[in-house]
DNA sequence: TCTTTGAGTCAACACTTGTACACTAATATG
DNA sequence: CATATTAGTGTACAAGTGTTGACTCAAAGA
């Protein structure tokens, strides 16, 4: 799975990775692929996994240090932007996959982000701003808001390296995207 | 260029097509491949084009309908999907594409989203509800609503046949989530 | 201690892939 | 009419592809 994703972030497309590459990226005779999985698309499914339990790491510390309470502001914008560097492989992948991955693989990302969303969503739920949205509508937000932060991930990862004050720029774009939608939120009446 | 995005269109990733089978697929040797594009790339830089093209012919039509004055509204947002759903194969190339693609054909799929932003932003510019919005400001906001139409475009192509009911569904959510932006925008004081 | 099992190896297969070269036929252009 | 150009054809090749079957060997469990 490491090599696999060393592939997609040195530029490689997931979908058009041959097996035979990803073993020979881990130093393994291609035979030696199926003891692991049958398919490439089962690695596929195994990456979102892992993917999934690190979002969900990432959920829980960002809940600990109170960020989250204001569900996504400056502060935890950073941490993801942070946390996207440090697992661009990861990030890669998940963006390649969604929209270009086997059916099977959009929609177990599809999931991930469901989870990801509802998790805000209850979150949220208790926020005074939003005493006059109901259960749906709320729902309805906290995937946008999910969506506007992952959407723009790629371009992120494209553009990280390119000038040193990006990651600054991007930043403050994000916390304008989500600042817009809270707006709008704190007007909603359901 | 038709054939490769027949393949698109038929669950395959643009980028693990080969030139063989956009030859087959055209009912031509693969050689003749080579009068038309040196590279699959190329090829996919020329789709890119075509894709703007269409874009822009869908922009001319919900202005003149009136539509689009109110931008991204029930009604234009209902011309978009018919739209998708008329041009399918062409979305799944550019879902797929604008995050898996090279980086030569991401930028150039960036660079048409860019520009249908600041048509948008142009036109929404004048509007009363906006005065308290500067140029700047009014660019992220109409980026925004962009995005969030393209983000949830792949979710439509994958799910549009699935239930009779989906096309109206997903027009209703897609609906709020620009309302609510709308509302932010209204209440926002750059 | 014996035995099962997990993870690896090697050789081989039929097939697909990109690309090169030499050739043909229709269609514009001078 | 002659000639260039454009779009097509067939053959060929070296490299890469998924998958098979039979084999090794260290570690874990009985």
């Amino acid at each position: 799975m490491d090599a696999a994703l060393g592939l997609v972030g040195g530029g490689e497309n997931f979908s058009s990775i041959s097996l035979r590459e990803v073993a020979k990226n881990a130093g393994v005779v291609p035979t030696s692929f199926y003891r692991h999985f049958t398919d490439m698309e089962e690695l596929g499914l195994n990456v979102v996994d892992d993917l999934g339990l690190l979002l969900r790491k990432l959920m829980r510390n960002s809940r600990q240090s109170g960020a989250y309470a204001e569900a996504l502001n400056r502060s935890s914008i950073e941490v993801y932007t942070d946390f996207v560097s440090e697992h661009k492989n990861y990030f890669y992948f998940m963006c390649q996959c969604r929209t270009g991955g086997t059916l099977a693989l959009r929609s177990a990302i599809r999931n991930e982000f469901k989870y990801f969303a509802s998790e805000l969503a209850t979150d949220i739920r208790a926020l005074p701003l939003l005493n006059q949205v109901n259960s749906l509508d709320l729902d309805m937000m906290a995937q946008l808001m999910v969506e506007t932060v992952f959407e723009s991930t790629i371009d992120f990862l494209d553009q990280a390296d390119t000038s040193p004050n990006f990651r600054q720029e991007f930043i403050n774009l994000m916390v304008k995207k989500l600042r817009l939608i809270w707006l709008g939120a704190g007007e909603w009446r359901s």
